[in-house]
DNA sequence: ATAACTGTATTAACACTATTAGTACACTTA
DNA sequence: TAAGTGTACTAATAGTGTTAATACAGTTAT
């Protein structure tokens, strides 16, 4: 379910979060289901403890995940969680759109690129 | 008509070759002008030599600046830098419309959040 | 030729970050 | 009570960004 990519030059605990992040965005993983104990995954994964402990504990700061002390963590429930990724990624878009408008990309280019681009999903 | 933002979290000598990039590509630096020498540089951003060196080596790689030994660092008039530009940033496109269809926003969303983004321009 | 400017290369040191390692404490469940 | 859980802390290691100091080589102007 959870994976390190080596040649990502990304640290590990931001690619754990974010695979996280994703498996629960796309309702691969339920609210109030269990995710693997920091432990557990540790292991699975062959890292420190501490990595993954850094990865849930940005998790729930962003409020992906909620920690009952001595039970585990647990997929939140948040409605909101779609909203605030849908934002992230706006934000993002609006960052490279800037970049792409000061090199004197128009915006039909822009949009011309995106159509289609859609195929594989 | 360089400067340095310490907000920035990227370092120094990236955000100089953003710079220098921009200033190129947007023809405020014209080909075979010359650029500031790497002591002159260090000491009006009151910065390491290295720091301008390693980022003059990282223009010199992507083909926007040429170095001629004793006499300083001067803007390449390659034409295929614009193209090889728009590349970069279709990629970034790309990727970040693919990380917004993984999250179930639709293109009509992406392109009506893209319209009107570029008033300031 | 000399001085003053250029780029280039090398080595050492420092700070910060990512990661590992080990240990300890507290809570929950069987 | 034992085994599993999260949490906290400190120390050590490796890599990167940056600074610092120095040396070498080519160019230009005098």
């Amino acid at each position: 379910m959870i994976f390190i990519d080596y040649r990502d030059t990304r640290p590990i605990y931001e690619q754990v979060t974010e695979r996280f992040k994703m498996l629960i965005l796309r309702g691969v993983l339920c609210p109030d289901e269990k995710i693997p104990s920091v432990r557990n995954l540790a292991v699975d994964l062959s890292i420190n403890p501490n990595t993954i402990q850094r990865a849930y504990s940005e998790l729930e700061r962003q409020g992906y995940i909620y920690t009952v002390k001595g039970k585990g963590n647990f997929v939140s429930g948040d409605k909101e969680l779609f909203r605030k990724y849908r934002e992230e990624i706006f934000a993002g878009l609006r960052s490279i759109c800037k970049a792409a408008f000061e090199a004197g990309i128009t915006e039909e280019e822009i949009i011309q690129s995106i159509k289609g681009e859609n195929a594989n999903d």
